[in-house]
DNA sequence: TGCTGTGAAAGACTTCACAGCA
DNA sequence: TGCTGTGAAGTCTTTCACAGCA
């Protein structure tokens, strides 16, 4: 349900930038798919935002969503692991776009580390846990081996890492004080070849 | 359900490659976290693989999983959008190792066109259609700017092309006869920050 | 004994349908 | 009239608990 707020905002925003000023809950459902009911569940949340004959202000709603989501501050975050995947990742707009600033990148090969991506440069895993600290750093990005990703993640906790989106294709065991959100790439793509599959046995 | 498929298939995949020939429910639910039984009736699909008193034994479980996801052979894709996040993509070793090979890149950056990835040559996306229909490709990953997917999506659909990856910030809006799985970073780094924020409200 | 496979119960999520406000 | 907010119904998912096979 939560993983529908940030989908609102997507799409709120984007109606934002074209000048609507306010929206119902069967435009917005039509927008990501889903029905209107459903919409104005989740709104529920928000007690009395929408307004009957009207529906709601688009300005009010993203704001509460952000709220609601925790974006309503910038927050640093820190690149753990700079091959190919993680060097794009430092170069991807869309996070500096909403609010995460990649702030340090770290890796534990001496030929990256000294290297330049745009304005940053490739720090030593070694000297992650001062660095994180001195900054009060609480969001890292973990693209690193699955065969160095447990440990890695562990160093990372034990410097007070709080969130990690986790590029490794391994299940990360760490301390309920950490909260990691997965994105596994090869997943994604067996789940679309299963979807194409499937659809084409319909015919 | 199905999105479990695929992570059943990386945690068997761990533990033969450490030399496992068979497990029970109660391993693998641990090792993605998940309830025993959540384990067995997911795999109620497949009747009767178990064996009462053992488990599971290993290489049956992969392949009957492999096949019910459509990967028990090799999909050729192609990329559709060779920025940053594309030629990372493209360098990706996780898809090569599952069968994935992206066989062709496209642009319609002419300072892009012609770059040389690793052994593949960046194409004009003029020449989509033509090649993807000659090649018989079904599969693509796009990653293109937010402002054009919708339109660079319908050309790709109108070439045969029936799962498309999408790593841009839109819903895409297709016949029903193409597959799209999302993959949206700053969706994801939300979710993060949703709960980490939550998370630390509860010390 | 140690496990699977599976009905039945519980729980979570989604849709329906409509009263009521602007 | 055109919309929201929300109980009630419906559906889909997960967990429980245990019979039965090796």
């Amino acid at each position: 349900m939560i993983a529908r707020l940030s989908r609102y905002l997507r799409g709120l925003e984007g109606a934002m930038a074209d000048g609507t000023q306010t929206i119902n809950s069967k435009l917005l459902g039509e927008l990501l798919g889903i029905s209107d009911s459903q919409v104005r569940k989740d709104f529920a949340m928000f007690n009395r935002l929408g307004h009957p004959g009207i529906g709601y202000r688009c300005e009010d709603l993203a704001s509460v969503i952000r709220e609601t989501l925790g974006m309503n501050r910038s927050w640093r975050v820190v690149m753990v692991g700079c091959g190919n995947l993680g060097q794009a990742l430092i170069g991807y707009q869309g996070f500096r776009q909403r609010g995460m600033k990649i702030d340090t990148a770290f890796d534990q090969d001496p030929q990256l580390v000294g290297k330049k991506l745009g304005d940053l440069t490739i720090d030593h895993f070694d000297n992650f846990a001062a660095v994180v600290e001195a900054k009060g750093i609480r969001l890292a990005i973990l693209a690193v081996p699955a065969s160095i990703a447990q440990n890695t993640a562990e160093t990372m906790a034990k410097s007070g890492i709080l969130g990690i989106l986790n590029f490794a294709p391994v299940n990360l065991n760490l301390p309920s004080s950490v909260s990691v959100a997965n994105v596994d790439l090869t997943i994604e793509l067996e789940q679309l070849v299963f979807a194409v599959v499937q659809n084409r046995q319909l015919e």
